[in-house]
RNA sequence: GCGGAUGUGGCGAAAUUGGUAGACGCGCCAGAUUUAGGCUCUGGUUCCUUACGGUGUGUGGGUUCGAGUCCCUCCAUCCGCACCA
């Protein structure tokens, strides 16, 4: 056998694999099953960089460990496979999305597969396959024929809601959602109504439904947003303005869910952040509602939603939000002028002026007063946009005394800070909220505490019927629809007017083909380009489609039963797998993606198609790795506001150019077209040279010899500091820290700077993981992607460790190869210091796979080739074991090894060594030895020995006389494994 | 503002959970082999010091025979939510 050629042994072995459905999951085993999930991706047109890899090589290095384990492990990989890139892609070049996709997944595949990954690849599912999206429109059908029952705290069938109506009307129901969104009717009124009139009635109460509804629109891209794909005003993607418009919506009602959903969490394995983001993002929060009668408007009341009844006797004024729907109403004659420019202008700030400025107080009085209805007192009515319509009932009680943002309304207007606790301190500064202490100025509940008053006055103000206890939520339903092409068609048809859920059998409602990617001239989506598409030829379809979510909400199910033509997935098939064991992905889908799947699994699990409680019982969140970034800047002489400003905006390129510009012989200061012309020609050279623009290292680094050790010439670092001062301006986000750049070049009117940020084609910081293959196998890479550091972490890339792995597998191999020739191992028994080693890696791989802690298990393989390398092992019973171990993480050189070793069957069937702690202990124990904490010598005990006769060997022994200056021993500790202190 | 996290060499990082801080790898230095090296091997590498020795886990304090680890204070950085009543 040669020398190692890792590219030989991978490609042998993963096309072994594949021929042998090596990585086959059996539905039915009797062996215990163990299911690990990877995040789906979304297949870009980019491909794979070396960041995607990172969790699938975790999750990849626990399904192997698993089966090693003797588990039927389920590991499966699939594609998002419906999005915004590959229709942006379509509408600019008239590309059908389909193929584009079709094209990128087989990129994928190719560069999954070379990573050596032991998917079954027989599960795969794609969400845009019709075989697939059929069973998303068919849960859909699911939610929209159901109602969630508030008295059994499920979703029912809405056949059963009809029931009901027909036998005893609405009355009585208590079903989640809106009640003011529905009539009221009587049994008999139920049976007078026509069919469309009884769908509009149902309509509100189910769980998918269509209403108008306030909605992130974002006009650039054509289509509704939903809240976690607008950020800062602006859409995550394309960073384009968003607006708020009312428009008729699909809505799914999560809120149903919002209880469970937080009660869940606590029983869930998963990463604190994420669990506490989920929280914050339902937004539980306990209190009661409240009403204020108007004075001098008989019967009206004002509704507030207050956290603190308790401090009620403290509100001295009420606040609506601008939006409130009696501002109109209760505005008197003489504020009349005041409160219509107030709200002109509220309207005027858009909404991200309102999110960024919170600091300014503003409002406006209407000039009437309501009622405090515990004590009758006149409050006055004020507006301000501090209080949001969409929270609570858009109005609240404001207690200065208790809330800063009341305080500082009130100081600014010089209304009254009334004291309503005895431990308020500090009211001419600040608010306190404080629970401490008993009430006072406060009627009825003075002198009591915080919980005693709480339940005195929501009794009280309960049978007076003027208030009542209350639970609210933050989070909101989720919106269902886009504007879009490349998603399911949501399966709805309108029969004079009114909305119909297609019939299953006529599942799945197939995206039809259009000419054109674009929303139609009339502001239709694109769906309503296609030509003859309508149910049972005559009746219209709904023309938006799903959002991306969709289809990601229920792909680990049926990955269970990936090609079940009769049912979503196989009732035992499911049984059998229950829940995810171990999720791996990234933490950006924390409230998105991972909520939405919770919720979709508790409406399956009500309707009694699923049998778990969670979907996702582990979850981990692997780290993203970041690239580094490089980039030219170009001086620009620019007019602002008035003003000649000189600017350096930044330019995108790649390393190789920095590298290139930053060369000693790289002189001149050319003129910009020049510059502009040479920078596309050396960005087409290298694309020509590498096949693909990116980051790897291919050029030596001008200046010392690192990325980060920066020998840089002190000269040129002072000349660039100096016209930083005097020139550079923060023109862009992306340069960050100006400070903190490394400026390898100052060329006249150009430098370089670099940054660490998320990987991103458009900025050629992309690592190519095909490259890094090519040159040192796929199992260097895996191992060094874990080596990198902890899996949680953020982290930059930096290619030069990789080496270190490189010479780590060839020793291992060499273990086995002497001189690289033939296989070499012997039958001899193994002595106690090869099996220390050995056991140690059984011991601590084990313990560093259970908590995820990959980079130290690699440290571990490492540590025991150097120490078997330095005893020169040869064995057999040393060598087969280590194998073994170490599958997981480089599993094509494992297997030729395990081959070349004399097996047959694939070594993803050998059994895990088994540990044996006798084999880490050893005759002698060497302890420190030391005076008030301060080592002196090293000793060797028995490791039998007790505490006490070790206290005894050291006494009796001439260690105080030659270290302790002739003081008298004060005591001993003895901490066995660990030191001997003598105290004097 | 609220919530979550993180701070250890030139760099990525370890530390058996309170027991000789810096394992392992990169880089660097020296040496060996080699025509040569960007291959391989050996030794060294917290910092200061020629050495002896001292110093050292963001800051300041505390508990302890003993603290990177536990408690309190402050500082810095990152992430999430943000006028949620």
């Amino acid at each position: 056998m040669p020398a190692y050629r890792p590219q030989e042994i991978e490609k042998k072995w993963q096309a072994h694999w594949q021929q042998h459905h090596t990585f086959r999951a059996d539905n039915n085993s009797d062996k215990p099953k163990y299911y690990v999930l990877d995040m789906f991706p979304y297949p870009s047109g980019a491909g794979l960089h070396v960041g995607h890899p990172l969790g699938y090589i975790a999750s990849d290095i626990v399904s192997r460990y698993q089966r090693l384990q003797g588990r039927n492990v389920l590991h499966p990989m699939g594609f998002d496979s419906f999005g915004l890139p590959a229709e942006q892609y379509a509408i600019q070049t008239g590309q059908h999305p389909a193929v584009t996709t079709e094209k990128n997944i087989e990129t994928y595949i190719r560069q999954l597969q070379q990573l050596g990954f032991s998917y079954d690849w027989e599960r795969e599912v794609r969400t845009s396959d019709p075989s697939y999206y059929k069973w998303t429109q068919w849960i859909f059908l699911k939610l929209f024929n159901s109602w969630y029952n508030l008295d059994t705290d499920r979703a029912e069938p809405v056949s059963a809601l009809i029931a009901k109506f027909a036998e005893g009307g609405s009355a009585g129901i208590r079903a989640a959602g809106d009640d003011e969104e529905r009539h009221d009717f009587t049994a008999g009124q139920w049976q007078m109504m026509s069919e469309k009139q009884k769908l509009a009635a149902l309509l509100p109460y189910r769980l998918a439904y269509q209403q108008d509804t306030f909605v992130n629109w974002c006009a650039a891209l054509g289509t509704v947003l939903s809240n976690d794909e607008v950020k800062d005003g602006l859409s995550e993607r394309g960073g384009y303005p968003v607006e708020r418009r009312l428009m008729p919506q699909w809505n799914l009602r999560i809120t149903a869910y919002a209880d469970r959903l937080l009660q869940g969490l606590d029983t869930l394995d998963w990463p604190d952040a994420v669990k506490e983001m989920q929280r914050n993002w339902i937004g539980k929060s306990i209190g009661a509602e409240v009403s204020f009668p108007v004075q001098d408007h008989e019967g009206t009341v004002i509704k507030v939603y207050t956290t603190r009844v308790d401090t009620i006797y403290g509100a001295t004024f009420l606040v609506l939000a601008p939006e409130h729907e009696l501002v109109d109403t209760l505005t008197t004659p003489a504020q009349r002028g005041a409160v219509d420019e107030y709200i002109a202008a509220t309207k005027r700030r858009s909404e991200r002026d309102r999110m960024a400025d919170v600091k300014t107080v503003s409002g406006v009085f209407t000039g009437a007063y309501a009622q405090n209805p515990v004590d009758g007192t006149p409050v006055p009515i004020w507006l301000a946009d501090y209080v949001l319509a969409g929270y609570g009932t858009g109005a609240v009680m404001a207690v200065p005394s208790g809330d800063q943002r009341d305080y500082l309304f009130a100081k600014h207007f010089d209304l009254p800070i009334p004291a309503i606790s005895d431990a308020q301190k500090d009211l001419d500064q600040q608010a306190d909220p404080t629970k401490e202490g008993r009430y006072i100025n406060s009627g009825i509940v003075n002198g009591l505490g915080y919980k005693e008053a709480t339940a005195t006055l929501i009794a009280y103000l309960e049978e007076k019927g003027l208030g009542k206890g209350k639970v609210n939520f933050r989070l909101r339903d989720a919106i269902f629809g886009r504007q879009r092409y490349w998603g399911e068609p949501i399966p709805i048809y309108y029969k004079d007017g009114t909305a119909y859920g297609v019939a299953e059998a006529d599942l799945p409602l197939v995206l039809p083909e259009i000419d054109e990617y674009k929303p139609t001239e009339t502001g239709e989506p694109p769906l309503g380009r296609a030509k003859d598409w309508k149910y049972k030829g005559q009746y219209e379809f709904e023309l938006s489609t799903m959002p991306g979510w969709a289809g990601s909400s229920w792909y680990y199910l049926r990955y269970m039963d990936p090609h079940n033509a009769d049912r979503f997935v196989g009732e035992d098939v499911e049984k059998y797998w229950g829940q995810v064991d171990l999720y791996m992905g990234g933490a950006e889908h924390a409230t998105g993606h991972l909520l939405y799947s919770r919720f979709w699994y508790l409406f399956l699990k009500d309707l009694g198609l699923v049998t778990a409680n969670e979907p996702f019982q582990k979850l981990i969140n692997q780290g993203m790795i970041l690239g580094r970034s490089n980039f030219v800047y170009r001086l620009k002489i620019e007019w602002d506001n008035d003003e000649l400003k000189l600017k350096a905006p930044p330019i995108f390129v790649s390393k190789q150019i920095v590298d290139v510009l930053s060369k000693e012989d790289y002189k001149g200061k050319p003129e910009e077209e020049t510059f502009k012309k040479q920078l596309i020609l050396i960005q087409k050279r290298l694309a020509n040279r590498f096949g693909l623009l990116g980051g790897v290292e291919t050029c030596s680094i001008p200046y010392g010899q690192s990325d980060f050790a920066t020998p840089l010439n002190a000269n040129v670092s002072h000349v660039v500091d100096d016209i930083l001062d005097e020139y550079l301006f923060r023109t862009d986000s992306h340069l960050g820290n100006l400070d903190e750049a490394e400026f390898i070049r100052y060329s006249d009117a150009y430098t370089c700077g670099w940054e660490i940020e998320k990987m991103s084609k458009s900025k050629y910081n992309v690592v190519n993981p095909d490259i890094l293959t090519k040159k040192h196998g796929a199992d260097a890479l895996r191992l060094y992607e874990m080596f990198l550091g902890p899996l949680e972490q953020f982290k930059p890339w930096n290619t030069n460790g990789i080496s270190g792995v490189a010479t780590f597998l060839k020793k291992f191999w060499r273990l086995f190869h002497p001189e690289d020739g033939a296989l070499a191992v012997t039958d001899e028994a193994a002595s106690p210091a090869e099996l220390k080693t050995l056991h140690r890696v059984i011991q601590k791989v084990a313990q560093d796979i259970e908590k995820f802690s990959f980079n130290t298990s690699v440290s571990t393989f490492m540590i025991a080739v150097n120490e078997l390398t330095a005893l020169g092992t040869r064995k057999r019973a040393v060598l087969e074991p280590l194998v073994v171990l170490l599958s997981p993480f480089a599993p094509h050189l494992a297997e030729e090894l395990w081959h070349e070793l004399g097996h047959a069957e694939s070594i993803s069937f050998a059994a895990y060594p088994e540990f044996r702690e006798e084999y880490l202990v050893e005759a002698n124990v060497t302890y420190p030895v030391a005076i008030n904490g301060k080592v002196r010598e090293q000793r060797q005990f028995a490791a039998t020995a007790t505490a006490a006769e070790i206290e005894a060997a050291v006494l009796e022994s001439d260690f105080l006389t030659r270290f302790a200056e002739g003081k008298a021993p004060k005591k001993v500790v003895v901490v066995p494994g660990r030191m001997v202190n003598v105290v004097v």
